[in-house]
DNA sequence: AACCGAATCAACCGCTGTTTC
DNA sequence: GGAAACAGCGGTTGATTCGGT
């Protein structure tokens, strides 16, 4: 368990802040201000870390912070931002004024979880979901690295006895200004040929008269597409150049997203409560136990060699 | 009043990205 | 270019509080 460099000292004190601590810690910042938190600690006369300073600071001391009880219209944010940034927690806290990461990931993980759980035990249709297991996360892919998969890695997959065609996922920011005109080629015909219900409902893999339409599956989405909401995605990074894997399964008015480092926390969820027609959740990492990488463009070769279908039915 | 489980939330841990040397 | 230091973030832990029995 290593510690951060400036927290291994003998003499750093952990745990609850004392009044005492609070107010020289807000003394030597107010006059001082705080350049480096390294140092924080030892010029304010405090026996902790410059990261437990800098902590207790921003989450608790710093004279914005904003206390009590969320305001029916900060929760409404707080979940519309989660839809779309998922557990992006800083930057939902950008959006709420005096409000810090800390406190709304303590608000979702306790409150928020709860209440949607409930209102899903009382949809009738939830309370037996259907189980899908995504083999594959989605594959953000240049369009060059699509050409390559589509004419030599599918042509030699043989047919799943479920779904007859593999099925690739590609994803493209559709809003990005760097997307070359091959990719926007694709993405035309993505968006001609495929309806997006068709790519995500796994029911319709089922039904023979649309299988060819939606083997490979191309989903579009575009970070300018809401400027509210979408907007404050480009300085996250999300777009064909830091895009992440996502996974959702929907079934009619419910979706199972899959959140967590290794995939093991799944829920079903009420889409019909969300505002936005895109719900979709970033995942650092997905695979059922597997040792799935997200697609990078540094292993991108090695996460597109293979095809499964992206649902496959195991109940 | 005492106990116990659930809920809450402050704080820590470990990791990643950025900056500096 | 590489290593070290640092800032910042999200996940997790554990102490405290709350509520039911």
């Amino acid at each position: 368990m290593g510690h951060h460099s400036c927290c291994n000292q003998q003499k750093v004190k952990r745990g609850l802040w004392s009044p005492e601590e609070d107010e020289k810690l807000i003394r030597y910042i107010t006059t001082h201000g705080y350049g480096c938190w390294s140092e924080v600690p030892e010029k304010a006369g405090l026996q902790r870390c410059g990261k437990s300073c800098r902590l207790r600071w921003i989450n608790y001391l710093r004279p914005d912070i904003r206390r009590g009880r969320f305001t029916p219209e900060e929760e409404k944010l707080i979940i519309n931002l989660h839809e779309i940034v998922g557990n992006r927690w800083a930057h939902i806290a950008s959006h709420l004024p005096g409000r810090t990461d800390n406190e709304i990931k303590n608000y979702w993980n306790s409150w928020i979880k709860k209440k949607i759980h409930k209102q899903i035990s009382r949809t009738p249709q939830s309370s037996s979901p259907p189980v899908f297991e995504h083999a594959q996360p989605p594959v953000f892919a240049t369009a060059d690295q699509v050409d390559t998969i589509l004419q030599h890695d599918l042509p030699k997959l043989g047919p799943d006895p479920m779904f007859p065609s593999p099925c690739p996922l590609f994803m493209f920011d559709s809003g990005s200004t760097s997307s070359s005109s091959k990719e926007e080629q694709l993405i035309q015909e993505a968006t001609n040929n495929l309806d997006s219900d068709y790519i995500w409902n796994p029911n319709h893999h089922q039904q023979a008269d649309h299988r060819q339409a939606i083997m490979p599956a191309f989903l579009a989405f575009s970070s300018c597409m809401d400027s509210n909401y979408f907007t404050p995605l480009a300085d996250t990074g999300i777009g064909s150049a830091g895009a992440q894997p996502c996974c959702m399964v929907e079934d009619g008015d419910t979706s199972r997203r899959s959140f967590g480092k290794n995939d093991q926390q799944t829920e079903w969820v009420d889409t019909r409560q969300y505002s936005s027609p895109l719900i979709w959740e970033h995942l650092p990492n997905v695979g059922m136990g597997s040792e799935a990488l997200p697609p990078t463009p540094s292993n991108i070769d090695n996460a597109v060699t293979t095809f499964p279908s992206p649902f496959t039915r195991i109940n």
